[in-house]
DNA sequence: ACATAAACGGAATAACCGTTCCCTTTATTC
DNA sequence: GAATAAAGGGAACGGTTATTCCGTTTATGT
């Protein structure tokens, strides 16, 4: 659906306006272009975060105070954008999960980390987007922050397991599974005082994820 | 977003052929439109189960070898006729619900019932998205079915907390929100052997839901 | 068979958006 | 303060659908 005319009104010689600069870091930018690349992120993170991947890109242009083109100069499509603006909400996450792998008790330290990504998604709906977009499950681009991101939650959830915190039969892909899952579930629903509801589904999933061995024990 | 240009192109007198008999039931059908009524229906719910609300409706029309028109006719909107497909769904689940009140162990009740609901789900991506449409939670129409449905559910919900065997301090619309949640996790992830990874997440859930008072005893 | 209202079909309409194109404006350099 | 290449703006394009409109076909009653 993205690969299907490619050069059809292109004359074999025209000159290629856009395409140039995305992987970027090639030339200097001017001045006035990289103030407003700092605009369009700003303007694309708010609007993301309030309103989630389907706002039109006019709307991003109008907030950022720019054209329409000056967004496809800086950004080769919609999905860039907000690739562009989700890397640093993985690296925050990331770096928060490294800080918790040392933490005394894994099983604390997965469910402090568990808990963070849900509430992360709960005020930012840019997050859930990019859960449904599968932007933080696999994908392509951006593999550096993105398998730093999996592997941190990967170590997390071995050792929790290890330690006999969390069951022992799911996987990182399940854990992502039931993160995306939970994420989605506020979208659509009642917004006003959710935050009781959404800790209530939060605790049902925690207490799903326990090992069961934790009780055994008592018997 | 859908009450926007009411009387626009319409110079006040013109026959308005739709938004005849769709409350139905006025005048009894002539009877190759019973039929194409029908293949409709049996062809919108294939449809919608396969691929969901987001196919095209020439697509059903293909389908039920009928004009777009035809549909127009029977259905004033898309979303009209996705909840006429949805209503025997409800029906369904329903009367499981009814059937499964009367049963000795009101956990074992109550979780069947909600296993019923996600398997239903699992191969049924119409039930999916009537659940993310919120077909299934609050809206408007057609209140009889989904009223029942809801008490049916309720019913099952209370008696199951009442025998200690669900925490108590979950309600109806906790129970809808965890069942939306669990049912579009799978929407856009991998799907192939998929069933394994859901069927875990199933049981996250249920452990998560269980009281915690049967292992509280065991102290 | 015929008349006629009901039902059909599907081209045309309308609205929405991502992306491109190209003309205009501006920062930078000398 | 020109010259010029980079950057900006936003109208226009193209694709996708829901929905409408109206000329054609057909079931039904007589």
């Amino acid at each position: 659906m993205t690969e299907k005319e490619q050069s059809l009104n292109q004359t074999a010689d025209s000159p290629q306006p856009n395409e140039d600069n995305f992987g970027d870091h090639s030339k200097p930018l001017r001045a006035d272009a990289k103030q407003n690349r700092e605009q369009i992120l700003k303007a694309a993170q708010k609007i993301f975060a309030e309103k989630g991947l389907s706002i039109p890109i006019s709307e991003i242009a109008n907030q950022a105070g720019v054209g329409i083109g000056t967004i496809y100069r800086h950004f080769p499509t919609k999905e860039a954008l907000f690739e562009a603006v989700n890397i640093s909400y993985k690296q925050r996450l990331t770096s928060e999960a490294k800080s918790l792998m040392n933490h005394v008790d894994p099983g604390k330290a997965f469910f402090d980390l568990f808990s963070r990504v849900l509430d992360e998604g709960f005020t930012n709906r840019a997050w859930k987007d990019a859960f449904k977009s599968g932007a933080l499950i696999s994908e392509t681009a951006n593999s550096d922050v993105l398998q730093d991101f999996q592997s941190a939650i990967a170590n997390l959830l071995t050792r929790a397991q290890q330690a006999k915190a969390v069951r022992e039969d799911i996987d990182v892909q399940d854990l992502s599974t039931l993160l995306f899952s939970l994420l989605l579930a506020l979208e659509q629903q009642g917004s006003a005082s959710d935050i009781d509801r959404f800790h209530r589904l939060v605790s049902i999933a925690i207490d799903g994820l326990r090992c069961k061995d934790a009780f055994n024990k008592l018997k």
